[in-house]
DNA sequence: GATATATCTGACATCGATGTCAAGCATAAA
DNA sequence: TTTATGCTTGACATCGATGTCAGATATATC
């Protein structure tokens, strides 16, 4: 099937493929009468301008680049739905690539890979959002950048954020408020900064209430379900045990939920359980998790929406900060007399 | 920065673009000590080519197209990592469309994406692999296709398959060697093929072993979470109870684990739970599930493996079948005494 | 030694769009 | 009327690669 061109549609609207491309452009300078002759022939045919030819003669592109660590997780699941939903909308296409520090040369790697594609703007999650050599990269080659979840500013790029800090001090707070005086914390992956924020939002509530940080209640772990259930048989093997637990996302308290019920344990009754992100595993447990909800999605939809519409009048780099919703089910409840006895 | 370019490299090495694009490409032709100088500025100056104007010039793309009805599955994240790997090692990207048929237009949509963007190659996983419109677009487009376990033949694409149909039997005969006399099943998503093929599995283990199929023991679902909660509800409902329950995928399998759980019915003890697939959240639940790993993995990157190595002597259109391991864990156990007693 | 063949190499056109620029034609200002 | 200005248009070069083809060597054949 021979591909329709620019020069097709010229030849039948009569007029010179330039002023075809002016009008699928929508630049000005065209006669009214014109730009709707040749609107209608374009409509007719359904012609669309071929994407690489337009890349390679303008500099522009109309693909974006998704990259992840682990593409896998049900976070990135979320990101990529709600990126692909609007770059179907804004005729964008989305590039999936997987970066792994693991190898030596990954950043060669990943250079060479740029520079055989022309990307018009990435978009990086965490933790590559945060990774000092990435970020180089993507200034050195040019190419707009929208981070998720930063850790940290960067004059050069855009981010999209949330306030990790204030929601897991609020989910505190709320375990708290049920009578919760003595509570775990399972750590998040080293790797993302968020992971700390977390940690800081849990200690900032338990200090606020007057209640003690024991260093032996806060167990490390690495977001994912292995070692949350390391973890929670860990916080519940002793006699010793908090009355909640709040693992810093969804699959690390999952296995914590798994850990309890091996352990002969009831949740809530026993043992309050609490995650983070909202996944959509949450709602697959059995009792369901609370946790907070991450905007993962409208997230992902800002950042394809900041990398497709360039500046507008506002400043180059803007960061946006979306709302969380804290999502209290039932792996939580008031903790047992025992506990508020004490 | 600006690019470098076919025409840098040439300079440095003293010979004529094309002669450069000999080397590159590894066509014949070309002196061996030419090549050889040519190859040692290549690498010196790191040199990639364009892709675009490849595409351009070449009707060759390093695009492969990968697409999802629900990009927010565990089966799609499996897919897609088999297929990410492949492609990275092979030096194609991937890109990730979302189709839906819910929209009126939505196959002009898709024709127009694939018209503005040469694709090397599709990756259609179910249920899309058996609209027959998109097959009958992509063969109009001349796009070459890989069907990740179809529902029936098509003459003009390549396939990649598992005997679903055999390992849904094979872990029926399991439940049945346990004790199993009075088994439910949760059908799968009509919309696709693997779901009947796995009912006909199931039905025929139960025929084979003289067992009954009762009408009321199968139930509908649709392959989510949330149907597969329903339908397990539905079954542990009344009094009379089957002792397994057979779900024709995972996340529906968890659903009625749920749904056991609510209703304070142990398992393993007092009811056994299968599902299918073998996804991530299989080992999450707890119990954890018994499954049939299915390797979506290595299905995506042999379909990427097919699409980027063309013919190579054999047929056009080559049907790969891979094994399926079947996987019991603890949601499967012996029938309670009641029931083999009957 | 002459011719045929095979092996190399580069000039040039091409893929399908956009950027640049100059020309044509109005209309407004002098 | 002349000049300046602004709008409208298309010719042509260009982006970075590959396809085609003809010319230049080297080797084999007669």
């Amino acid at each position: 099937m021979k591909p329709l061109t620019l020069k097709d549609v010229a030849r039948q609207a009569g007029v010179s493929p330039k002023t075809v491309s002016r009008v699928i452009n929508g630049e000005a300078y065209v006669r009214p009468e014109v730009r709707a002759a040749v609107q209608k022939v374009v409509d007719e045919l359904g012609y669309r301008p071929n994407a690489f030819a337009r890349e390679l003669s303008s500099a522009r592109s109309f693909l974006l680049g998704l990259y992840f660590d682990d593409p896998a997780s049900a976070y990135a699941a979320d990101v990529q739905r709600g990126a692909l939903a609007r770059c179907r909308a804004l005729g964008y296409h989305l590039v999936v690539e997987q970066v792994t520090r693991d190898r030596l040369g990954w950043l060669e790697e990943c250079e060479a890979s740029l520079r055989s594609m022309r990307l018009g703007g990435a978009i990086l999650p965490p933790p590559l959002c945060d990774w000092p050599e990435l970020l180089d990269l993507f200034a050195r080659m040019e190419v707009a950048v929208v981070r998720i979840s930063p850790g940290d500013a960067d004059e050069r790029t855009a981010a999209v954020e949330m306030d990790e800090r204030g929601a897991a001090r609020e989910l505190t707070e709320a375990l708290i408020a049920l009578g919760h005086r003595d509570i775990g914390f399972i750590q998040g992956n080293p790797e993302h900064h968020a992971a700390a924020r977390r940690q800081e939002g849990f200690e900032a509530a338990m200090v606020a209430a007057g209640l003690p940080l024991r260093s032996e209640r806060t167990l490390p772990g690495d977001f994912t379900f292995r070692s949350g259930l390391a973890a929670g048989e860990r916080l519940l093997s002793r006699e010793d045990r908090p009355s909640a637990i709040f693992a810093a996302n969804d699959e690390m308290a999952l296995g914590v939920l798994v850990a309890a019920m091996r352990a002969g344990i009831a949740v809530p009754d026993q043992l309050s359980i609490a995650g983070f992100d909202d996944a959509a595993i949450a709602r697959m447990a059995w009792p369901p998790l609370s946790t907070v909800h991450q905007p993962h999605v409208e997230m992902a939809a800002a950042a394809v929406e900041l990398l497709t519409r360039p500046a507008e009048g506002r400043k180059a780099t803007p960061s946006l900060r979306l709302p969380y919703t804290l999502t209290l089910r039932d792996s939580t409840g008031p903790a047992p007399a025992s506990e508020t006895e004490r």
